[in-house]
DNA sequence: ACTTACAGTAAGTATTAGCTTACAGTCTCC
DNA sequence: GGAGACTGTAAGCTAATACTTACTGTAAGT
């Protein structure tokens, strides 16, 4: 539904590696549970959290489901981090200028 | 130690919030444990799981430890997403032409 | 030195979450 | 229409985790 569920949802090393291996290319639910060391229900639930985030979509070819990664869940929490990354910027910015405004009070 | 630690962190709600807290300006764990209906231990565990993260630092004044965020690990994160928003790019890119190749064979 | 304020840690608990196996449903091919 | 392939869901178990209270430790003020 946003970013919310985006972090908490790429947090899981095993949901993250599954999300990184759709970024190189959509796949069905059989081949990326090839590639795991868990079961092939464990990969569905995975790429249902996933869904929900908003970091997948899944479409229905034959009885074959193939997931691809959806560039709006990351475009979400780019934009998350970018506002947070100003933030932290400016906020140290005004630190520095404080401190200096301490240490050095008159300028010298 | 890395934008993967950083990941599950965030995924917190109360988390999440705290280290929003943060970016807005340092803080020390008191002040910020007013602003929660969680216990203060509970605040300092949070900020425990950010700094091991790579997301603040804390610096003692005194007996208050001043927590602010770390920009560093804002940007590993950003690097992360940015990684696999181009690979997001370029598979849906790649997906669209062999769409388009699919359906006009023969370029029409 | 004693008291007070501030913060980290330990121990314990209850909820969450990731995994498994078993089952149900749908599409294709013969 | 029956068999096989592919996937989602249910139920249950175990491990992780977010929270609490109790305590330990350190620095400042009197």
């Amino acid at each position: 539904m946003s970013y919310r569920n985006a972090f908490a949802a790429l947090g899981d090393p095993t949901r993250r590696k599954v999300f990184e291996r759709l970024a190189h290319g959509p796949r069905s639910v059989g081949e990326i549970a090839k590639d795991f060391p868990v079961s092939r229900p464990a990969v569905s639930q995975h790429l249902k959290v996933l869904k929900d985030a908003g970091l997948v979509t899944d479409q229905a070819h034959g009885t074959r489901r193939v997931y691809r990664v959806d560039p709006s869940g990351l475009g979400q929490m780019r934009a998350w981090l970018d506002q947070f990354w100003e933030a932290a910027l400016l906020a140290f910015q005004a630190e520095v200028e404080r401190d200096e405004s301490e240490t050095e009070p008159g300028g010298d």
